[in-house]
RNA sequence: GGACGACUAGCUCAGCUGGUCAGAGCAUCUCGUUUACACCGAGAGGGUCAUAGGUUCGAAUCCUAUGUCGUCCACCA
């Protein structure tokens, strides 16, 4: 071939190259294996890392690609150094947001999901996401991502499904997993129980109501127009429609205005109820009127307030955030704020509301839709995760687990420290149902289990229902019989139930013939912010099925910020289209970018000059090594690549650095190796060594002895070069390789080969 | 309200256990047509390392306050 008809400027054939790593499927482990073993190299640990499977309802963004490049570049450097390495790919089907997205889509097509049904719903939206996953797919492979694409998961597949199955009929067996009647947050846009963690708190205005509550006894109403200048106590809420629920008003035990009062009625205005005002501890003084109308059934505190005091729990509101329940027939089916301003204007008209303040305090809203969350009461299925946040605490202290960087360790530490029971149940149609039948019905199971010790005649004398079964449980994908008694549980898992079990999962369970091998992991990568949401779920079920931590370390990545440093929306229209940065400057030049700027905790403004600087030493490289190649003559080949080469100061030089980054990658400092190749291919081998060798060779002629000397190291200097830099910039390096091989200068691909002296 | 992190050149950041640590890339400026590369080469300017104290022979590096920004957690009605 011609060598001096090689490009000037690196033209990157991605594509290309990307087929031919794939073709020799040594992405697969097992046939890195053997490839080693057949080339005489010693056949280190396996090396592992399960990757976070994106969501199978959109594309990928830039951040998605580039986390990427961080577990392809230390799963390149662990395969060229002898380690059979796994990355293994999947898709995960994001309950509530895949939900949300798929169920926009429909409305966008004058389709409703009401009009589906469960069903038909479940299929199209399984199509949905097949679609999209091989969107994202092509996405992966387009920044180089050496995944063995063999072992793909969908969180969905029956072969996980399984598996989460099994983890939960033994989490049900040792009674860690439960049905519960608690305060749970409520969606009322997506119609679904929510974790405390599914929730993010936002400043919203609102108003702060004053209200007074008359006393129902005329002696009190006496001594409050004495103390108070009003018949009764005055509350203060942000939630005013939250009152008919009222069962009680709540003061500290220790505030002198009140202490006289406790144990007195007052009479609940509109509602007409009378409720008794109690003393708590939990009370605090300073806020508002020191006086707390107490709503068990819609607000945590409350709820706990009611617990201990035994109130009344008066369900008010409905999963749709509409009124409902035992209330005044005008309010009922009305949205929350407009019974909170018909209420109030009621009280104002009654005399009783002593007034309005504007504020600004946080409310709950949910994480996926922004809808602010009810709190309700309701029957959900809890997991008692206390007993494995524990090991997962103890895991973190001897040094067996620890977070990239350091400081978010400590929150995750914070979060184990105060776990609470984790609602696993979702309402939703979409996901994996919870295995679960319950005979005569979910209702009478409930109603067994909130009211221990009682029998299902209990049920039948208290509800007035005839009950259609025994009340009896039972576990399984089918129902024991076909017995039209037992009644499917319709609801879901949340997502990270299954997703939380994806080390294990996706090596085939606990008894897989990959979990014998590739168990545990060497590592986690993914985003900061679902570090709680999926690391420590992970963990904690690692603990529960394999009695050990999946993974070491999670490497938290950094975020990609528009140039102006704002967050990328597309509402901002700020977001760029990773098609568009691939298409200017190519993979390469991303993937260095962001070794060198998306640190761990740090925010990286996605700049074009920056990345094109990156550009610049992507061709910088290819034009040294067409330099290299061109001073080889055709008929030196040969004898260039049988020399031995000696340990000359420049090779020596060259050892030292290749360990040198082999540390930082091991290290997982990506930056600092990215650095390091930079410089050191750039200005210690371009800008020094090949203008050494050009005068060291200038007079000499073709076939001589001191160019092949010279020109053998040199040669031998570029290839170590090239491995090194590989795990970094996989496309130009193997580009090169090949262009050696072209020559018959190298053999087979740069990607399996192996780097001796480390 | 609490926790954590950051504050180093115009910009994005390296500087781990105190003594060549005042750095890199990008940007700026000057010069340069040499066997590859102008997506290049040679060189230059630019920072009292947020502020105030303290420990020390010596601090960007340790301690204490303060300020600004960011992230996370939290039931303040």
């Amino acid at each position: 071939m011609d060598k001096d008809s090689i490009s000037k400027t690196f033209e990157s054939k991605e594509e290309e190259i990307y087929s031919l790593w794939e073709e020799s499927s040594l992405f697969n482990p097992d046939n890195m294996e053997k490839y080693l073993q057949e080339n005489g190299f010693n056949v280190k640990k396996p090396f592992t890392i399960t990757l976070p499977p994106p969501n199978a309802n959109g594309n990928l963004h830039l951040g998605h690609m580039c986390g990427y490049s961080f577990h392809d570049a230390i799963g390149r450097y662990m395969r060229m150094t002898g380690h059979p390495t796994l990355l293994l790919p999947g898709k995960d089907h994001a309950g509530i947001q895949t939900e949300t997205s798929f169920t926009k889509e429909l409305q966008k097509q004058g389709e409703s999901k009401w009009d589906l049904g469960r069903d038909e719903f479940y299929k199209r939206c399984y199509e949905f996401c097949m679609t999209n996953a091989q969107n994202a797919r092509s996405q992966e492979k387009r920044i180089g991502l050496s995944a063995d694409y063999s072992r793909e998961f969908f969180t969905l597949d029956p072969r996980l499904t399984k598996i989460v199955y099994e983890t939960f009929y033994k989490m049900f067996k040792e009674g860690m997993v439960y049905r519960d009647k608690r305060i749970v947050n409520v969606c009322p846009n997506c119609k679904t129980a929510l974790a405390d963690i599914d929730t993010e708190h936002e400043e919203k205005r609102g108003i702060f109501a004053y209200i007074i509550y008359p006393f129902v006894e005329e002696e009190d109403k006496k001594k409050a127009m004495e103390r108070f200048g009003v018949e009764g106590i005055t509350v203060a809420t942000t939630r005013p429609e939250t009152m008919i629920g009222d069962t009680a008003v709540a003061v500290n035990p220790k505030d002198e205005r009140y202490k006289e009062f406790v144990g007195k009625k007052v009479l609940l205005p509109i509602a007409e109820r009378e409720i008794p005002i109690i003393a708590d501890e939990a009370i605090d003084i300073e806020v508002g009127t020191g006086a707390l109308k107490v709503t068990p059934a819609h607000s945590p505190i409350d709820f706990e307030i009611g617990k201990k005091h035994g109130l009344e729990v008066m369900n008010v509101i409905d999963e749709e955030g509409k009124m409902t329940g035992q209330i005044p027939e005008r309010f009922k089916g009305m949205g929350t704020i407009d019974c909170s301003k018909a209420l109030v204007k009621e009280l104002d008209e009654l005399k009783l509301l002593v007034k309005i303040e504007n504020i600004k305090h946080d409310v709950a809203v949910c994480e996926r839709c922004g809808t602010s969350i009810e709190p309700i009461i309701s029957n959900q299925w809890y997991l008692n995760v206390e007993p494995l946040a524990k090991k997962a605490l103890e895991a973190i202290k001897k040094g067996e687990y620890k977070v990239v960087p350091s400081g978010q360790q400590k929150a995750l530490e914070y979060f184990f420290e105060n776990i609470q029971p984790w609602c696993i149940s979702r309402q939703l149609w979409w996901g994996q149902r919870i295995p679960v039948w319950y005979n005569g019905g979910k209702k009478l199971y409930d109603w067994l289990n909130e009211n221990n010790g009682k029998t299902v005649s209990d049920y039948e004398e208290t509800t007035g229902i005839k009950a259609n079964g025994t009340g009896e449980i039972f576990l399984g994908e089918n129902a024991p019989d076909d017995s039209d008694v037992w009644e499917a549980e319709t609801d879901m898992f949340d997502t990270w139930f299954s997703s939380g079990q994806w080390p294990y999962s996706t090596l085939g369970g606990v008894d897989g013939e990959d979990f014998k091998k590739y168990y545990p992991t060497q590592l986690m990568v993914h985003a900061r912010d679902i570090l709680f949401w999926w690391s420590a779920r992970m963990i904690m079920f690692g603990f529960y099925k394999t009695d050990e931590v999946p993974f070491p370390a999670t490497f938290l990545t950094g975020m990609i910020l528009a140039s102006d440093g704002s967050k990328m929306s597309k509402s901002k229209g700020n977001g760029v289209e990773p098609q568009e940065v691939f298409g200017k400057y190519g993979a390469d030049s991303l993937r260095l970018w962001y070794y060198s700027d998306a640190l761990p905790g740090s925010n990286a403004p996605l700049r074009e000059e920056k990345i094109k600087g990156n550009r610049n030493f992507v061709n910088k490289i290819w034009n040294a090594s067409r330099f290299i190649l061109m001073n080889i003559d055709e008929s030196e080949i040969d004898e260039i690549i049988g020399c031995d080469v000696k340990d000359t100061e420049r090779v020596l030089k060259t050892k030292e650095h290749l360990e040198k980054v082999g540390k930082y990658i091991e290290k997982y400092q990506f930056n600092l190796g990215a650095e390091a190749i930079r410089e050191f291919f750039w200005h210690e081998l371009c800008d020094k060594w090949i203008e050494e060798i050009k005068n060291e060779i200038k007079d000499s002629p073709v076939g001589s002895d001191i160019r092949k000397e010279k020109l053998s190291e040199l040669l031998y200097i570029l290839k170590e070069n090239l491995k090194i830099m590989h795990p970094f910039i996989p496309f130009v390096t193997e580009a090169v390789w090949q262009e050696l091989v072209k020559l018959g200068l190298a053999k087979g691909m740069l990607m399996s080969q192996q780097m001796m002296s480390l």
